[in-house]
DNA sequence: CCTGGGATTTTCT
DNA sequence: GAAAATCCCAGGA
């Protein structure tokens, strides 16, 4: 999706967002003899419908990282839309986010859960997809770490979300409070979690 | 089904 | 020094 895509107002980026695909690229480089990073290989790519999203939006926003000003931390978030948020939580899991609206204006897109091709366990069985749900899952099986940190989302980054033209009925489109955000006062109980 | 606690490190006070 | 946009496992009902 293009930057404009993602310039536009948060609570329409996200719901937007349901049913579009994120996609992760794995370069394969092999080395020949007598030659020095000759790509022999095929590049990887992993692909997970978007099921689940939760909105960050403006300065105010108690739940936001951004309601305490802009750090270094959370300078990303008052950046160019359309680039990546990669933060790390409780010193163990990645939370993958997607910057939205005009430069100067904190806001992104935390993307808490995919459907992603494949068997339902690692192990085989029938399933054609399963379910990756929450965002430290999403950054574990997309490979995800702080170098993608402040990235655009682009296929040269080898992170970037595509549109395949999935039509959402709007109907299954549900909405909740934040998940996690339950000091943060009257923001926590903002319907800015969409699922499907 | 539910609840509670531990892991582990960055960030800001 | 405390809290954090989480996850996993154990134990009880």
């Amino acid at each position: 999706m293009s930057q404009k895509f993602f310039n536009r107002p948060t609570l329409i980026v996200a719901k937007d967002l349901l049913g579009k695909f994120l996609v992760r690229r794995f370069p394969k480089n092999a080395y020949r003899r007598g030659q020095n990073k000759t790509r022999t290989g095929t590049d990887k790519f992993l692909t997970g419908m978007i099921m689940e999203v939760e909105a960050y939006i403006g300065p105010y926003d108690k739940a936001s990282h951004a309601s305490r000003g802009k750090t270094e931390r959370t300078k990303v978030m008052f950046g160019k839309p359309g680039h990546w948020y990669v933060y790390l939580i409780y010193g163990m899991y990645y939370c993958l986010n997607i910057v939205t609206e005009k430069e100067n204006y904190p806001a992104a897109i935390l993307i808490r859960s995919v459907l992603v091709e494949g068997p339902a366990s690692p192990k085989g069985g029938r399933a054609l997809q399963r379910g990756v749900y929450g965002p430290g899952r999403v950054s574990k099986c997309f490979k995800i770490d702080k170098r993608f940190n402040e990235k655009p989302a682009s296929i040269k980054t080898g992170l970037w979300i595509e549109n395949g033209n999935i039509k959402i009925n709007p109907r299954l489109i549900k909405r909740g409070k934040r998940i996690g955000v339950d000091y943060a006062g009257k923001w926590k109980n903002k319907l800015w979690r969409f699922y499907i």
